[in-house]
DNA sequence: CACGCGTGGTC
DNA sequence: TGACCAAGCGT
């Protein structure tokens, strides 16, 4: 079945004005006090969105207090240095999330003398404004009815109007922005947005709903037929495949500890962590050679600590933990150095890292 | 379309 | 405790 069939079969006999007005009323009154609801500037919405993309408000909040103090208007967050911006971001997760909301602040101040688009053809071409954040700027800043579709109002409307495609799916996500096209209040969009999303944030919640405190029971065909536990159907993603590492904890006589920098792109691009040997395709007996030719210095193994698990979204590092003496050579490498543990502080590290901070002698 | 891309909270 | 998640985007 075509979108646009779909998108008439599943509006028939739904009240649309009936919904708006419920859902656009208890946003005003139930709606939360953060931050980024100050006011309508567009740089602040922009940058909580992007915080808020796969993240929980209350992990965001201090981060977002902290970055506009850091950098309070796009023209600081153009001229700052990129290192600085994933520092700020450290700890944050989807460190890509930084590096492209710098570079599309830099082609703002560049392209749009500073003023951040309005228009939605112009606003989607930049980095990291993908279909949703492009909807919540337009309709948070600019008060456009642009639909504005997360995993919170896929939710929501799945069970409001019993909607059972998979919303994994990339397909579903275009039917539910057709939805919204039609349901959108044009009265006041930034409320009809924000009121889906605070809805399942508060209510429409993905275990155990609170249905009877819902502006929408009454319309909700989910509740109705009380199914709402079953809905939104959602596949499964395959868990994380394991990678064996050793991480090295290497000091030098003053006292310096070995980092290096990562890639500029892929895992946690740019950020900074201790060396780290893939076990498996190096063993323990081979790892100073294979050090000393990475590296170009000479170690011995010394005390074995604890094994660092760390989960990410699609694997899972398991990092022995080895402390190193140098015995020779010297460093030649492009991206390591030596720092002292005072200066370790101004570098961007991963929090699989950050676990291995404690296994340093001071 | 499917996958790579982080982290911390929850049950 | 492992699985599942929480305001997605780029490729």
């Amino acid at each position: 079945m075509k979108n646009l069939e779909r998108v008439q079969q599943i509006m028939q006999n739904f009240d649309r004005e009936l919904f708006r007005q419920n859902l656009i009323q208890w946003f005003r009154n139930e709606q939360r006090v953060l931050p980024w609801r100050e006011n309508q500037d567009p740089y602040r919405v922009w940058v909580s969105e992007i915080m808020l993309q796969q993240t929980r408000v209350d992990t965001v909040i201090p981060y977002f207090n902290n970055f506009l103090t850091k950098f309070p208007t796009l023209e600081a967050l153009a001229e700052a240095d990129e290192q600085e911006v994933l520092k700020a971001w450290e700890g944050l997760g989807y460190y890509s999330r930084a590096r492209n909301l710098q570079n599309a602040v830099r082609e703002v101040v560049e392209e749009y003398q500073g003023v951040v688009p309005s228009e939605p053809e112009e606003i989607a071409k930049l980095k990291g404004v993908g279909p949703y954040t492009k909807g919540a700027i337009l309709s948070i800043a600019y008060d456009k009815p642009i639909p504005a579709v997360d995993g919170n109002v896929m939710r929501v409307l799945s069970r409001i109007l019993h909607v059972e495609e998979d919303i994994a799916k990339a397909s579903t996500k275009k039917l539910f922005e057709e939805l919204i096209t039609e349901l959108i209040s044009h009265e006041d969009p930034s409320s009809f947005n924000q009121g889906l999303m605070e809805l399942g944030a508060l209510v429409c919640t993905p275990k155990s709903p609170s249905c009877l405190l819902c502006p929408i029971q009454e319309q909700c065909r989910a509740f109705e037929q009380g199914i709402e536990e079953e809905l939104p159907v959602k596949s499964s993603k395959k868990k994380q495949k394991k990678a064996p590492y050793m991480l090295l904890l290497i000091q030098n006589e003053q006292g310096e500890v070995l980092i290096e920098q990562r890639p500029s792109s892929g895992l946690l691009a740019s950020l900074w962590q201790y060396p780290m040997l893939p076990l498996g395709d190096v063993d323990r007996e081979s790892a100073p050679h294979w050090f000393y030719g990475e590296y170009g210095l000479k170690i011995e193994l010394k005390e074995t600590k604890q094994t660092i698990k760390h989960v990410f979204s699609h694997l899972i590092w398991e990092m022995e933990v080895v402390t190193a003496e140098i015995i020779g050579g010297e460093l030649d490498h492009e991206r390591a150095r030596f720092v002292t543990l005072d200066e370790r502080n101004d570098y961007p590290f991963p929090v699989s890292h950050q676990k291995a901070h404690k296994y340093i002698n001071s």
